[in-house]
RNA sequence: GCCCCCGUAGCUCAGUGGACAGAGCGGCUGCCUUCUAAGCAGCGGGCCGGAGGUUCGAAUCCUCCCGGGGGCGCCA
């Protein structure tokens, strides 16, 4: 890899000079060559002037005839520029070499080694088993499902978790408002009150008929909703390896072993009749309770007891996605585990933002209980799911989303996803069209990809080249969006070098070098889209103009108005 | 009062210390006899919320302030 090479040759020079190297290793990142600032630049002078003594420039300069002098593959020149850059202008044949390397790693290029055999177990969505899974819900579907494919990317085995509060007080309220629906009443004022609750009971009539009791109402309710969350799960293409019943914990001893275990490293201890855990020798704000006075355990007694059956399976790394709104419980649950043993910081907790709907220009409310709910499934009849998943992801977590039903459901240039996955259908319609004039590529050894120097070819090779680094990123940072945005750049530079550069023409070698490098586009476009969990379609549905107008123009729209 | 997140173009958002800050959408203007125009190109549009500080260098790090969202239960 150029990077590496460079890399190497940065620090020989600063040997052969008597730099030292700075601490923080050599800064090295792409550039950008449209503004005159190579294909690579360094800023290793400015990093080691203090240590040096020196100007920034004097260094680079020193630099710059040490480079000369031992310089790395495909060398063209180095500038010394601004304060004190180093920038390495090279020939093209370095993005040759990408795209050989994007070929011969096939679906593999991308991955990296960096968690490399670590066992990850990933919890998320474990919405309660209460109701249908909710619009805004489907962020932590589709950001946990891509951040899963992304950890695996780097060679972790991912374990995918799903939480099931079959049991606490939300489930009995959850009971109550289902049984009273059964019966033909209201639900209780703080019970649900939505209206999935009239077609349930009504189902639940027909499945076990009359004298059903409140118990057997909650116990056959929460199946049906589980049942019915999988079946969403399912149309938007996520699956869980476990499906984890919060009840097992209680009634396999292990949430009271929790309490017993606590207590005996000496973290219990009781006042005004309940008994607390001292979570704030932890770095917890406060203490918190773990037994009520009225005997019962509160949520956290389970929830420790299930990251700690976690462990017990094996996963050594847990990690949780969770809305913000629970922000507050992270502190707790990593000092309970702490106090057990484990190890600071576990389980990782993953925070999101809310998103918020909005139709019309207004903002919908969402409440389970109010019962104007709108679910995952609303969506999905109305978008298919890449359309939803992408839409997911196209922001950071760390900002509240706004969900545009409007732009969401219309056909509309809104939707990116239209525009990455329509770069991947040409360059499958390439394909198809050069097997239909007979054309079928030679070996790549055989294929001369000098010919490949048009400013579009050689954007989208330095694109294909920044790949591996954004997947690795991402990974890291928790954070999808950055192979959603990488994807945007790439189908930019590919539409670009579509409208520009003739893939089959007249010249054979530059139509079997072009070739090439379609395919080397589709093998990174494939695989972004793999790990943000869209498919990538070989051909789109032609959009009839008139489709468009009347997409582009919902109801409700501020315009002007009519005369 | 305390804790977390955010504030960047008209709108939605990228940009985890580097060179004159980017994209999409919307507005205006061009480009289809040739691999699907759900495309491409151009024009216009910015005290990066504000004030200090750290640094050779700050949208990015620190402090304070303002504004928005979320949370501070013996609910989950």
């Amino acid at each position: 890899m150029i990077r590496e090479e460079i890399e190497a040759c940065l620090r020989a020079a600063l040997k052969a000079a008597r730099f030292p190297e700075p601490a923080a290793g050599i800064a090295l990142a792409p550039a950008d060559p449209e503004k005159g600032h190579g294909e690579w630049a360094s800023t290793v002078a400015m990093q080691i002037q203090k240590a040096v003594g020196r100007r920034p420039r004097e260094i680079a300069e020193a630099l710059k005839t040490e480079i000369e002098a031992a310089p790395p593959p495909h060398f063209d020149r180095v500038e010394v520029a601004g304060p004190g850059f180093l920038n390495f202008f090279l020939t093209p044949g370095w993005l040759h070499d990408v795209l050989v390397d994007v070929v011969v790693a096939g679906d593999r290029y991308g991955r990296g080694e960096s968690l490399a055999g670590r066992r990850i177990n990933l919890e998320f969505v474990s919405a309660n088993p209460t109701g249908p899974l909710h619009a805004g819900g489907g962020r932590w579907v589709a950001v946990g499902d891509a951040i899963a494919n992304l950890l695996a990317a780097q060679g972790a085995v991912v374990h995918r978790e799903y939480y099931v509060n079959d049991a606490g007080s939300q489930l009995d309220s959850f009971g109550r408002s289902l049984f009273a629906r059964y019966e033909g009443r209201e639900p209780p004022e703080d019970g649900y009150r939505g209206e999935y609750l009239v077609e349930m009971a009504a189902r639940l009539r027909a499945e076990l008929g009359d004298g059903v009791t409140e118990t057997e109402a909650q116990e056959w309710g929460s199946r049906a909703v589980v049942e019915q969350i999988r079946e969403d799960l399912e149309r938007i293409g996520v699956h869980f390896d476990t499906w984890f019943s919060e009840r097992a914990l209680h009634e396999g001893g292990e949430v009271a072993e929790v309490i017993r275990e606590l207590d005996e490293r000496g973290y219990v201890y009781e006042q005004d009749g309940a008994r607390w855990v001292r979570t704030s020798a932890f770095g917890d704000q406060r203490d918190r309770v773990l037994v009520k006075s009225d005997g019962s355990p509160t949520y956290l007694v389970p929830d420790i007891a299930y990251h700690r059956d976690k462990f017990a399976r094996g996963w050594e790394h847990l990690i949780d996605i969770w809305g913000a709104d629970h922000h507050g419980q992270v502190k707790s649950l990593q000092a309970a585990l702490e106090a057990l043993g484990y190890a600071t910081g576990e389980p990782e907790i993953i925070l999101g933002q809310l998103v918020k709907l909005e139709r019309g220009g207004e903002l919908v409310r969402l409440s389970r209980r109010a019962g104007d709910i709108i679910t995952l499934a609303d969506i999905l009849d109305e978008v298919d799911p890449d359309v939803a998943r992408l839409t997911f992801l196209l922001q950071g977590i760390d900002t509240a989303q706004t969900f545009d039903l409007d732009v969401v459901t219309s056909q509309s240039m809104e939707n990116p996803v239209y525009y990455v996955q329509y770069a991947h259908a040409r360059i499958a319609s390439i394909a198809r069209k050069a097997a239909e004039r007979g054309v079928t590529r030679r070996p790549l050894e055989e294929v001369d990809l000098s010919l490949l120097q048009h400013p579009r070819e050689l954007e989208l090779l330095r694109a294909l080249a920044a790949y591996p680094d954004a997947v690795a990123e991402a990974a890291e940072l928790r954070a999808p969006h950055r192979v959603t945005t990488w994807v945007r750049d790439f189908a930019r530079a590919f539409h670009g070098f579509y409208r520009d550069c003739r893939v089959i023409g007249d010249d054979d070698e530059l139509t079997q070098a072009r070739l090439w490098l379609a395919e080397a586009c589709r093998i990174g476009l494939a695989d972004a889209l793999g790990l943000l969990g869209v498919s990538a379609p070989d051909e789109m549905a032609r959009l009839d103009p008139d489709d468009a107008d009347d997409a582009d123009d919902p109801d409700g729209n501020d315009g002007a108005q009519p005369a």
